[in-house]
DNA sequence: TATGGGGAAA
DNA sequence: AATAATTCCCCATA
């Protein structure tokens, strides 16, 4: 057997991928490797991954080959590839592409290619692989779901069923390439304004035309619907008006906050030839329906009993819809799948910073929405200058004997919250201050009396989800002017848009392990800033300490995207 | 039209 | 597996 001692990966036969993180050739091998695998872990010297079938299914919907992934593997691993791995990449990454929905019967699809869907009684589910075929339709999970065998090579399915089955048979290993293609929305004329009502100009970037294309894919099946994966700051409302300048049909836009609301309906003004009558806000203050629409996640979801109808589903056939974007698709809750699963005919965007959910609920989100069309890691952005360059620094310090007695005597989540809540943390705040003393420093936690404390302490304003919405507007405003250096914010900085950048951000306590939060607090510093300056993110935790450990959780979406952060040491 | 409280979500 | 905080909905007041 060769071993290649050189080699940075290690690939075992229960598809985890090891990974050295101070390998001279790390860079490229984790970009490579975050195409088709999962980041699982990232302690300091070894990232583990995993290769699932949903990892490499989304692999294959962006056109990576089975062939590429292990000749890749092949190249870096330190020890031969394990058989059965090389044999399941290969069979699972076929598997995509290999059962196929179309809206007539192949030989007539083929004739009939780029016209858009006429709503039919039946859907026609093919493979031109015969024992694939015949294992589905007996398949006990799947078989009754099928009307009939329409052919030796193509099953019938009841044109309602179309996301039921896409998801029965996703859980049964067959990924379903939906070509069934959409009904058109009712037109609406979607012109990309050339400049905007500020009078700057205005255009796609090169990545944000792109990205837009490849989901359009000139109107054909093949695209029209899947998930962007785009960095915060990257423009992914930009992206989203330039698919609805190509797509040019009633639109409706799901988003996860009335801010948000608001940030895309000034958007859509602005630059777009729309006009106010033309864009409506659904919201518990306003309820319009126009051509565009805008709506929360949480307005779509509200029920007045728990078990009883969701009142606002309404708003799914309030019109004729031609395109539904779910914007932060990763929050998306799970009545809106429910609904999403009846609504396979409409055209979905999924817009994201993160793929990652905190519910396992990955898989409806490929099967229901679309799999990954793009995936920019942040760091290509980065190197292009869209988005700052930022450093992540973990900072322990030390927890006095008396806490650490005190931690040990009490029940895990007071413990925790004793760790996030370490005073000496304070020294550690000011030290961060010194060095970065001409900056806008945002200090970001998770406990409201812990970050009263600092507030006093350093004489700074807090803000939490109490500061009433002028205050709030009034600090902010005062922060960008560079009229407050330091600015304390509770959880609301997770998801507020109007947030301002800040050149500092000092996270000094953070949720049970979430990452997509990290990735949101990290996103808020990481917009190019006009002097050039990179963007710094630190993160302070009580050393040797179960929050410690949380913190590494919170840190894994950072390394996914090619971040490493550096540790320093206070005791 | 604005404000505050209750309940639910995740 | 879990915490605490927040936000949003609706409805009841004035």
């Amino acid at each position: 057997m060769q071993y290649r001692a050189d080699n940075p990966l290690i690939v075992q036969g229960d598809f985890s991928v090891l990974l050295e993180a101070y390998h001279p050739k790390f860079e490229t091998v984790r970009a490579e490797l975050a195409q088709f695998a999962d980041l699982e872990k990232s302690p300091e010297h070894i990232h583990s991954y995993r290769i699932t079938p949903l990892s490499l299914w989304n692999a294959a919907a962006i056109g990576l080959k089975a062939g590429q992934v292990i000749a890749f593997l092949d190249e870096y691993v330190k020890f031969p590839l394990p058989d059965n791995v090389r044999r399941d990449i290969a069979s699972y990454m076929g598997r995509y592409g290999l059962v196929k929905l179309l809206a007539a019967p192949p030989e007539l699809s083929a004739a009939g290619k780029g016209r858009s869907f006429v709503p039919g009684d039946y859907l026609y589910l093919y493979s031109h692989d015969l024992p694939t075929i015949t294992a589905i339709a007996g398949h006990k999970e799947t078989k009754h779901l099928f009307a009939s065998r329409f052919n030796d090579y193509t099953l019938l399915v009841a044109a309602g069923r179309r996301g039921m089955v896409k998801q029965a048979l996703v859980k049964v290993g067959f990924p379903v390439e939906d070509l069934a293609g959409y009904i058109d929305g009712e037109p609406l004329h979607i012109r990309l304004a050339g400049t905007t009502s500020a009078g700057r100009p205005f255009a796609l970037r090169d990545y944000q035309r792109q990205a837009a294309d490849i989901f359009y894919a000139n109107g054909r099946e093949t695209g029209g619907s899947g998930v962007l994966v785009l960095p915060c700051g990257a423009g992914k409302t930009i992206i989203g008006l330039g698919i609805m300048s190509l797509i040019n049909m009633n639109t409706l836009i799901l988003t996860t906050s009335t801010t948000a609301v608001r940030q895309w309906v000034r958007e859509i003004l602005d630059k777009t030839g729309l006009t106010e009558d033309q864009v409506g806000e659904y919201s518990s203050e306003t309820k319009n329906i126009l051509p565009v629409t805008v709506a929360t996640y949480q307005m779509i979801t509200y029920r007045p009993s728990s078990d009883g109808p969701f009142p606002h589903f309404e708003l799914f056939n309030a019109r004729s819809w031609g395109l539904i974007i779910y914007d932060e698709v990763h929050t998306l809750p799970a009545p809106v799948f429910q609904v999403t699963a009846e609504l396979q005919t409409m055209r979905r965007l999924g817009l994201t910073a993160t793929l990652v959910r905190e519910d396992k609920r990955e898989t409806d989100v490929f099967t229901l929405i679309g799999p990954k069309k793009l995936d920019i890691p942040w760091r290509e952005l980065e190197a292009a200058g869209w988005i700052a360059e930022a450093v992540c620094t973990e900072v322990r310090v030390p927890l006095n004997f008396a806490l650490r007695m005190e931690c040990a005597q009490s029940p895990e989540k007071t413990a925790y919250r004793l760790e996030a809540e370490n005073p000496a943390k304070l020294r550690a705040i000011e030290d961060i201050l010194a060095r970065h003393p001409a900056e806008g420093v945002l200090i970001i936690g998770q406990y409201i009396r812990q970050l009263e404390t600092i507030a006093a302490h350093l004489n700074a304003p807090l803000i939490t989800g109490k500061t009433k919405n002028a205050k709030r507007d009034e600090l902010y405003e005062r922060f960008r002017q560079s009229q407050i250096p330091v600015l304390v914010v509770s959880k609301v900085a997770n998801f507020a848009i109007d947030l301002p950048d800040a050149g500092v951000a000092i996270q000094v306590s953070g949720a049970f392990g979430s990452r997509q939060e990290e990735a949101q607090r990290l996103g808020r510093i990481l917009r190019p800033k006009a002097n050039g300056r990179g963007a710094y993110f630190y993160s302070v935790v009580s050393k040797d300490t179960r929050e410690q450990e949380f913190a590494h959780h919170r840190q894994l979406f950072l390394a996914e995207q090619g971040y490493r952060y550096e540790i320093i040491d206070l005791s």
